[in-house]
DNA sequence: TGTAAAACAGGATGACTGTCCTGTTTTGGA
DNA sequence: TCCAAAACAGGACAGTCATCCTGTTTTACA
């Protein structure tokens, strides 16, 4: 029952976002009474942190964290994720989004509670691709652009890419941002200390 | 009226979004009577429509287009752009994101209006980027990337920073892709050929 | 089997929402 | 000056919202 609500909810929210699903239309379709619903998650709040953290946060280990860790190298591991994800979306004709940057956008000024559990997934995620760019760097591996940076980068652009994706409706940006990226900054030979170090001043 | 209307449904849909924003708010900051409110913008989707097109459209322009016709290159005004709104943000202490991402976070899907105006500001946007490299190479200046590939990895890491840097209330994130996409995109010498062929076909 | 707590049903409630309607005032051109 | 149209005032309207309440059923354990 509270996983049958959690599945409507997450939907819910994905699709239509928080402020424009109403507990009625939940309720309705979970099938579930308002009292079952308030039982469980006493406010709509509670309910969305639950989303938040127990199925958000799960999308973001099952699209981004798990293929991180299990990819031969960083560079493998993004490359593999955008394309597996844009070939997902042009499968099913349409662009719904990030789950968590949807939330994110939504909820991160909306109310302290949700912005620091949306956060720290912005975080964990991050730091997961940082980390494979370090072990990359520890076996001798190419790649030597700052871990924190690059994953940063990584980050914002399949954010970015997937916030112009669902307002075009089409997911070719993604293969566009994707491209770029292998073309410069994850190639072997970028980037120059020189330049480097004129724009840490710049900053 | 119709101006003060305009100002404070921009300012309360860029703070609180769409939906949060009640038309009876919106009446009660910007003294207007519903009379008046009803008479210039019949529905509250009228009233965004006009936000979008006259608001988000020149805020677009003003930060990103105009700043990127008067650089004196396509590197250089990308630099520039993050740079003074990285600058902007830490001065005035809190991030409340891209008016044009926060917009088409929650639009996109609501309804098809929306979302046809906000793909139409991303689409200018980033023509803007991608004439400026078009110009640079052609004037013979570097940067060898397609010009689309590029322009569309300089809006989306945009974009992804602006999320990030809006939910995690620290806007250093954008100096961090800026410095990413410095140290490899936006070096001269970056990419390969045959990586980049070898990625054609995969993808 | 007995019993206390958890789970759930179903509706009541009051505040709030977007929209629209009927008047009144102001404006601009003849 | 006259008059039609635009601009605005102020509130009514029906509907929806999240929340909470009082009972009833189910579960868990002794």
């Amino acid at each position: 029952m509270r996983k049958k609500v959690l599945d409507v909810a997450e939907e819910a929210f994905q699709a239509r976002g928080y402020h424009a699903s109403s507990m009625g239309d939940l309720m309705a379709t979970a099938g579930v009474t308002g009292g079952a619903l308030h039982h469980h998650f006493p406010t709509k709040k509670a309910l969305a942190l639950a989303v938040i953290e127990e199925r958000v946060a799960a999308a973001v280990e099952e699209t981004w964290i798990a293929p991180m860790r299990m990819a031969p190298s960083a560079r493998e591991g993004v490359r593999s994720v955008f394309a597996a994800v844009a070939a997902e979306l042009e499968q099913q004709g349409f662009v719904r989004g990030c789950p968590l940057n949807n939330l994110a956008h939504e909820l991160s000024l909306a109310d302290p509670d949700f912005r620091i559990a949306l956060a720290g997934i912005f975080s964990t995620w991050r730091q997961a691709i940082a980390d494979k760019i370090s072990a990359d760097q520890q076996a001798g591996r190419e790649l030597g652009a700052d871990p924190q940076r690059f994953a940063a980068l990584a980050v914002a652009s399949y954010s970015g890419a997937m916030s112009m994706a669902k307002t075009a409706q089409d997911a070719s940006v993604l293969r566009d941002c994707l491209m770029a990226l292998e073309q410069g900054v994850m190639s072997s030979k970028a980037g120059t200390r020189r330049r480097s170090r004129i724009l840490h001043r710049a900053l």
